[in-house]
DNA sequence: ACATTATGTAAAATATATTTGACATAATGT
DNA sequence: ACATTATGTCAAATATATTTTACATAATGT
């Protein structure tokens, strides 16, 4: 299960997978795996990327909201 | 920091750690580890915790809510 | 056509989340 | 006073998140 809500709020901030990385303190393969699911980050991560992409754990990590 | 919110919500369902923890399927230390804080669990085990307590990960997991 | 950036992916190494087993104490009920 | 449950905590072992290095390909611009 792919996160395309991450993907979507990352490329409307006009972020590459690398500059994302950078900006958090993780490598672009981590943001990578996350992106492209199967992946279990820690929840520290995931808030770290919500800061960086102004959104709410919520928004990008909580089940499919309609 | 501790996670007082999670306290909250496990003690209002009536549940002690340890029931909590088999619930979810971890161990009990882990669950007493979250809730005292600087621990940095994984996004499924947070998602796992919010569906047994009825939660989502904003009201048990983002930052100081008003 | 060439160079550059962005992305996808893999294997080995390292950091850290989680388990297991154990012990101590507080709280509750009988 | 005793037994039982709930919680806090620790150390060693195990599972897994994350890094590092590396290579391949797609996309974009010149």
């Amino acid at each position: 299960m792919k996160n395309l809500r991450m993907k979507a709020a990352r490329v409307s901030k006009d972020l590459s997978q690398d500059q994302l990385a950078k900006a958090i303190g993780v490598s672009r393969q981590t943001i990578n795996a996350i992106e492209k699911g199967d992946y279990n980050p820690t929840i520290n991560l995931c808030i770290a990327i919500c800061k960086a992409l102004d959104k709410t754990l919520d928004e990008l990590f909580w089940e499919e909201q309609e």
